[in-house]
DNA sequence: CGCGCTGTTGATGAGGGTCAATTTGGGTGG
DNA sequence: CCACCCAAATTGACCCTCATCAACAGCGCG
């Protein structure tokens, strides 16, 4: 692996093998998905900066003037709208490998706050020069467009969680989602941590944090799951799937 | 305009006069947005026929393998999702100069109904031949992208509404809505038909038929708005804009 | 040790769902 | 042209889920 030849500057390789896309562990999953070394290379080059996001800091907010996409390296993300009553909203929360800012492209304009849950890392992607790889690079694009559109998807089913299933249902659809996620990361199905309040659950279920705090302790006492502050052991994922589902046997 | 040389077939002339991109008065709206004379005219070729949908039928169905994008023309669709325990929920209504499908780029299958509402007609735009043209015409896919991420956007409005508005509130912001995408479109924003039911309405917005029914009533008892079956007349935009944010005065 | 933040648990009530009866209107056939 | 039918919409009565308000516990931290 390592080359016989001398290298210039061993400490920007150095950098440059810890943060390119090619080593990079969300590499499957993060637009650079599918692309060979040559493209992943050209990707590499166009990436601004990684940039390191404290705890319940702004990664970017509202109205700010878009010029990047920002891709999650380490670390969790909420992104929330204030509506006109100063009401807010959770619409998503981002983990490694997820794409932040896409609702952006359509005015040049934020339209809602991105704040870091933990200690976060994310890629500096300034979509201007995206775009001008787009041109030569079809599989890049057409995984671009994959990304947005499982966008649009979330956010379907994240309207139909809203419009037509119970708090009961939310809140087993929400862990259950997570679950999935963590998976698909080689992490725990069973096992993980939550990032997020109970506050920010409830702003994105659509319900009030006393709401969640009793579910959480009811489904405990049903031996669905265990909790212990933020950490979650999920017991019984059929279970919890069927009432995601609205097919389980009423309680 | 009309040319002095004999033409070949006129017939598929005045088709063509009919159903091109250039001549349709949706075109600042819809995908060829901003595009010059040569690069429209290279969009007209690859779209494949227009397709009348009559009303109540079907343009796609869930899981319905993706092969193209339709663009409204003349009429409006509901797209609607159903879920594990049976229930339906109506995830958006379009009109004349919006796109449908995108949602299926991520998995190659359609994830929802897409339902005429009246007798319409779509452009059936292919998919694999728009990916084509992105690679020369930046303006197109640029607009592409600014109509996913819009599309994103208004799905986040939803999730904003779903999530925390209450049945006044979002009666209201339905109505504003749709009354800005008339105007939009040239047409009147105080007077128009709806051409969903109550049920549709209903099932958008996270509430029953009667709840509807009710707004209505109460509505028009407060003068905001006219009724009168599925005509509408906005008396008071202002206060409905007002209800909508969550800044009006208690009543 | 006390303060503040986050989360838990209980009591109460309202918003909107559910069920049921009735009305309206469009379409059809005589 | 009228009678009839059926689906859609309206209205009323009742009730349930979940929000609201309030008290309190646990924990980290200065």
């Amino acid at each position: 692996m390592s080359s016989p030849s001398p290298l210039p500057n061993p400490s920007s390789l150095v950098n440059s093998l810890r943060t390119s896309c090619s080593t990079c562990s969300m590499h499957q999953l993060c637009l650079p998905m599918g692309l060979g070394e040559n493209d992943m290379d050209k990707l590499d080059q166009i990436i601004g900066r990684r940039r390191k996001v404290p705890r319940d800091s702004y990664l970017y907010r509202m109205d700010d003037v878009f010029t990047n996409l920002y891709a999650v390296r380490v670390g969790h993300f909420k992104t929330c709208q204030i509506n006109a009553g100063g009401e807010q909203q959770i619409t998503g929360f981002q983990m490694a490998g997820e794409l932040l800012g896409m609702d952006a492209i359509s005015t040049d304009h934020h339209h809602c706050d991105a704040i870091a849950l933990e200690d976060s890392e994310v890629c500096e992607i300034p979509f201007a020069r995206l775009e001008e790889l787009f041109g030569t690079m079809p599989t890049l694009l057409r995984h671009f467009h994959r990304m947005m559109s499982q966008e649009i998807t979330r956010e379907q089913s994240a309207m139909l969680l809203l419009g037509n299933m119970r708090a009961e249902q939310r809140l087993a659809a929400f862990l259950v989602n997570l679950a999935s996620r963590y998976v698909a990361r080689g992490y725990s199905s069973t096992n993980f941590q939550l990032r997020m309040s109970r506050e920010d659950i409830g702003s994105y279920l659509g319900l009030t944090i006393e709401s969640i705090s009793r579910l959480l302790s009811k489904f405990k006492k049903q031996g669905l799951l265990g909790v212990s502050n933020r950490e979650i052991e999920l017991l019984d994922i059929t279970a919890l799937k069927a009432m995601a589902a609205g097919t389980e046997a009423c309680s």
